[in-house]
DNA sequence: GCATAATACATAGCATTACTATGTATAATG
DNA sequence: CATTATACATAGTAATGCTATGTATTATGC
């Protein structure tokens, strides 16, 4: 499995519709990457990275984080690590457990109808 | 097979996190629609309406049809209905095909990535 | 013939969300 | 002590739809 969306695309106009296919998932795939665990900051970009190759910049993550928790979907605390620095770790509120589901049903029914869009295309390079 | 994705979407904040789940994705599905055949507007609508349950509206379809053709994926031509009104055709040029396959294998690769993510939590609904 | 409705396309202002560049703070290392 | 690494934060900018509205043409009914 290769990493065919980060962020620096390879289109001509904007070099950018990579980035523009993921927008928008973002906040989905934050708030599944802290489904089993609370995580800091550092671990969250380290999940999405292993689990689903997404590769998300730092300034870009915590703008999220920091919304996220403002709509009470996520709480944080800082904690002083035993050895380096302090971290600051999140976890789900029941909202936004609640809202990760939501999220995660309307991927998946998204997902597949545009999959099924995208099948003449796959199917000719396939012959 | 129910529409998960319309434009009045029901979350607190903004209403509208579905909306930014399909945002970026529109490019790629209005390409898509114009795989097989070449259509007019309205066409494009309901192809994208039948096939994948996407809706969108004439106010968002037509800047995008403009601004793909300007970047050379497609070409179009005003031509005189029969009966009815003269209609703006659009098919894709070489370049469009391939921006069309591209972008089929992009998503495909990140579909089933993010996909991935989300299955912890469509798991323990299930149980 | 005229007013209204339907069809088809177009556009401008606005809202939203990342990306990029940059910065602050703290701990570790040489 | 200076530099590097780790961790978090933020402001300006770019991109893309959404919403509201408008123009143009054809069809329909009176």
């Amino acid at each position: 499995m290769y990493n065919a969306i980060n962020s620096n695309g390879n289109g001509e106009r904007g070099q950018h519709w990579e980035a523009q296919l993921r927008k928008g998932c973002l906040e989905m795939a934050i708030l599944a990457s802290l489904w089993q665990s609370r995580l800091y900051g550092l671990e969250v970009l380290r999940a999405l990275s292993e689990k689903s190759q997404l590769e998300i910049a730092e300034g870009t993550l915590y703008p999220i984080l920091s919304r996220l928790k403002a709509e009470g979907l996520l709480q944080s605390e800082w904690v002083e690590a035993e050895a380096g620095h302090p971290r600051k770790y999140y976890w789900l509120t029941p909202a936004g457990r609640r809202r990760a589901r939501e999220m995660a049903e309307a991927w998946t029914a998204f997902s597949t109808n545009l999959s099924a869009l995208m099948q003449p295309i796959l199917g000719v390079k396939q012959r």
